[in-house]
RNA sequence: GCCCCGUUCGUCUAGCCCGGUCUAGGACACCUCUCUUUCAAGGAGGAAACAGGGGUUCGAAUCCCCUACGGGGUACCA
């Protein structure tokens, strides 16, 4: 099995070419296949500078990786269709000599002018066919000598020749049979006049001499796929198979997920973060909206993909071996963010605490918070890892830690406290600063112990000294808090708090 | 407009190919209860869908047709 992702390098890759990309892979690791990498640059009014190295970048922070393309080489090389030009052109001559396409010298205006005429005539959306075909210039209207001189001194286009009176049948992987009659079809241009070749002749070339054996894409190709079938039957090409994957659609439901409805949907439609050296505009992306590249991933290929059992969580190690296309849906996918975000919550709660602690740290580093030692960042992470979704959540849930309260504690929280307990604190720190060992379990047994000896219930006693220590009335165990805090710093803390206090029990 | 593809809970979907086992299953979100010092997480429960209409059949979410709706395409863009 040989399979490729060819993305044109006009932008960012937004997260449904991931998921193009991503079901390629699985099939092509699932099935000890190729995975080939092209880089579909023939619009080079389009090109957008940066663009390929975003794709690459963004597939492999995705964990998608390549065996052939322009990054790596490979047996085909160039992977870049901008470097294959000459290439093309040949094969639009050929079918030119066996009678598939011909030469067309029609300028814009030309074009343009014939749209109006027959649209005057009732024609809804005229298109270069068989109807129109013969009021065009080209190699089939013009005299032989006039077409000799004109590809001499003009420029040209190659056009398909759309066979008359056929049914274009061919078997989809996803969708079954479709088939479209040639009337619908109309005369593309296989190479344009810029000696460019447009989308169908590349691709089809491409991934014949890259002996492509899947073409798995987005369902907005299969209405040119009849073009591409016609295609391998004039080169006289074994065609591969073709699966078109449903579309990503807006949550909203206005039309399919693109590039353009960027954050303003409140959540990021890009891999990574993306800067248009055009506008300078940035837009965010998962990475840094602190995504794991396991849960877009996992997420990702449940938007048209469903399991055989019921379970919904799997490493890309495990989509490997459970992906198939005959489990892809055939019906476009909503976006749903609240979904995703599960999907990573449940990853960023599987993942060891190691990996955990370096993704974390160089966060906590540029958030420029104050220097954590390992083993109380693993510990800080173990405690706030349960109410994270998202990895900054891990930090901002741990944030008693590297910012200590100030008293008095604004109205609202001051109004929760137990001054019962504010009065036997002086005591309980004296017994604290004895307290051995300092583990959570002992702090809770000492706590527990004291409310207990004096008759205050433990729920009054926990949210006062959560606000004297975090400031906060909500958060991880205070147990833990107090263990991760230390013995000094918990003392620091109370004394503090209690200077603060301690005067207004005297009033 | 025309062509192609699609249509099961709000959302992602299972079931459909191979009609009865579907009083339509799961997950996210939502609601209730529970656990808990708190917030989450966890546990238990709840509400929630076969687009509509015709056929075929003893029987249809499942097969056929029509309609509606949605999406895609209709460029010398991919």
């Amino acid at each position: 099995m040989v399979v490729r992702f060819a993305p044109s390098p006009t932008g960012p890759l937004h997260i449904g070419g991931v998921r193009t990309a991503l079901y390629n892979y699985l099939l092509a690791r699932k099935h000890g296949g190729r995975f080939i990498l092209r880089i579909e640059d023939t619009d080079q009014t389009r090109f957008v500078p940066g663009a390929e190295e975003y794709i690459i970048e963004a597939l492999t922070w995705c964990g998608i990786e390549f065996d052939e393309g322009p990054h790596i080489g490979g047996p085909h090389a160039p992977y870049r269709q901008s470097e294959r030009k000459a290439l093309y052109a040949q094969y639009a001559h050929l079918l030119v000599e066996r009678g598939w396409a011909y030469y067309a010298f029609d300028t814009e205006s030309e074009l343009e002018e014939m749209r109006q005429r027959f649209e005057a005539a009732g024609m809804v959306a005229p298109q270069y066919n068989a109807v129109t075909r013969p009021y065009m210039k080209n190699s089939l209207t013009l005299p032989p000598e006039e077409v000799q001189e004109r590809l001499r001194t003009q420029p040209y286009v190659v056009r398909f020749l759309v066979p008359r009176g056929r049914e274009v049948r061919f078997y989809d992987e996803i969708r079954g049979w479709v088939s479209v009659h040639t009337k619908e079809m109309d005369d593309k241009v296989l190479l344009k006049s810029d000696g460019m070749p447009t989308y169908h002749l590349a691709n089809v070339v491409d991934d014949h001499l890259m002996r492509v054996t899947h073409v798995i894409r987005g369902e907005e190709w299969l209405p040119s796929t009849p073009l591409h079938v016609l295609l391998y039957e004039a080169f006289g090409w074994e065609r591969p198979k073709f699966a078109h994957l449903p579309l990503l659609l807006r949550p909203d439901g206005g039309g399919k997920l693109s590039k353009r409805d960027g954050d303003q949907l409140g959540f990021p439609v890009f891999p990574l973060q993306w800067r248009d050296p055009q506008t300078g505009e940035t837009s965010e992306g998962y990475r840094e909206r602190g995504f794991l590249p396991e849960g877009v991933v996992n997420y990702l290929a449940l938007l048209g993909w469903h399991p055989a059992e019921e379970r919904e969580i799997f490493t890309i190690d495990e989509l490997i071996e459970a992906f198939s296309l005959e489990r892809v849906s055939k019906a476009g996918a909503r976006f749903d963010f609240e979904k995703a975000r599960w999907v990573n919550q449940q990853h960023l709660r599987a993942l060891p605490l190691r990996r955990l602690a370096e993704l974390i740290r160089p966060l906590w580093e540029s958030r420029r918070l104050p220097p954590v030692p390992e083993n109380s960042l693993m510990a800080l992470i173990e405690l706030a890892r349960e109410r994270a979704t998202l990895l900054p959540e891990i930090i901002e849930a741990v944030r008693f830690y590297y910012e200590p309260p100030t008293f008095p504690l604004p109205d609202q929280q001051g109004a929760k406290l137990n001054l019962a307990l504010v009065e036997e604190l002086p005591e309980w720190i004296g017994e604290l600063v004895e307290l051995e060992p300092w583990t959570a379990e002992d702090v809770e047994r000492f706590i527990r112990r004291k409310a207990e000896a004096r008759g205050l219930p433990i729920g009054k006693v926990l949210p006062t000294l959560r606000l004297a220590l975090t400031g906060d009335v909500s958060g991880p165990s205070l147990y833990k808090i107090m263990e991760v805090l230390g013995r000094g710093e918990t003392i620091t803390r109370l004394e503090r708090f209690l200077a603060a206090y301690g005067v207004q029990r005297q009033v």
